[in-house]
DNA sequence: TTTT
DNA sequence: TTTT
């Protein structure tokens, strides 16, 4: 009935891009998400959060993200039941991206604020939307 | 470069909808949303916080909302800075509406668990998004 | 680096609660998310989300809670990986509960707005924080 | 009932702290949050917002931050009624931190990954709590 | 200015 | 009033 999360990590991994049957582009990527750690003792934690990508940011983090990119993902966490090749009924969890902006940048490029992608599925949701509509502005 | 709210509050009044110049679109509610009381001796206090509505979402909270209902709004935090009548330069707090859901119902409804609306101008997004495209599974 | 998530959902069974060997209260529950449905056609898809509560507010949930209330609940995704009874290594998910709101409440209770209960093992934070520390104002 | 806020934006100042009359640390900082671009025509628009922190994370962010870092600011939209001086009734909103992450870090710093620091009114909440008690593990 |  |  409401399911939002919002997650800064950095990618295991290069984005893996394929496409559905019916051609819609589909990226997977995972992230790593170090836990706070508040005494120095206990060795540091990190959850690992397998996102889900599609359509056209799908594309967009294929081709600009890498592993090692710092990344923000907002969007909502999904419960997905499926039977293993052994025939064992598992469950899977991944976060299906709304929106995904990109924390940092390679050197090389000359960008200096990263991007802020929507998914290709909506728009003017996700980390913030167009407002006023082609200038219009409130008419209060 | 963020800008992701979410809060549950009750109207303190009906919404009020207009139309822009080019014909968009606007309502605004103000719902109270309370903070947690945790110690009894303080009285208890109130945030009253102005929501913007674009659009679609804008007429079905018109046509749907009144004073005292429960809703939950998604969306962003948007300062805006004007001059009052007074020409005295103010600044306005509001929240953009990407999505609200309905959490309850007039008792001579028969809807048993609350509506979910995004706003026209997106989709996808919001509180959670169409994932699979169709039917089309995720072919990893 | 940040992991937040924010769900509301209905319990699908009593929450369990257990205590660990060092006496540490902990309560799990189960909510079910449903996905907003665009178009009618598709039938009804639900996440059904694991939720880990500690401490004081494990004890808050088995004593208040039961199945089929609604809940808000605010935390963050962990994964955790394990072996399963066969040896497979499986992972699991769950939400760690920061603050739960208890958003309906049965009919013969004379609340009029549900609770809201912050995690033992902090305060404060969750869904809003006491603020201005005593009385205090902001001396700006 | 629930008002939760994520924001990441740079300061537009270095923090201000003070100190309330029971001696109480809060200091005040201001980011800017832009707004994502959708047509390169429009200008750039950016949400300025004040944020306040309380306690020791006040003193954390004295000490730490300076005008242009970049943070991620985890709490609750709060809106202030007053009287300025000329005894105009004006409304102020502002951010209540419950936690603060620094995602970047000047050059000369070798530090790597930013820190992340919580209220000093609570704790475990905020980007995320300490899980298990000390070593226990989930008894489930 | 305010909701339950 | 503003940051990169």
């Amino acid at each position: 009935m409401l399911n939002k999360i919002i997650l800064i990590g950095r990618l295991t991994r290069d984005p893996e891009l394929r496409y559905t049957t019916n051609g819609v582009a589909v990226a997977r990527l995972t992230i790593a998400v170090d836990r706070p750690q508040f005494n120095r003792e206990r060795e540091k934690e990190t959850d690992f959060i397998d996102i889900v990508v599609w359509q056209k940011l799908a594309e967009t983090c294929a081709n600009n993200l890498g592993k090692g990119r710092l990344i923000a993902v907002d969007g909502r966490l999904q419960i997905r039941s499926y039977d293993d090749s052994q025939g064992i009924r598992r469950k899977a969890a991944e976060v299906v991206a709304d929106s995904i902006r990109f924390l940092d940048w390679p050197k090389d490029r000359d960008n200096q604020g990263g991007g802020q992608f929507n998914s290709g599925s909506g728009s003017g949701s996700g980390f913030g939307s167009e407002i006023s509509f082609n200038g219009d502005d409130i008419p209060f």
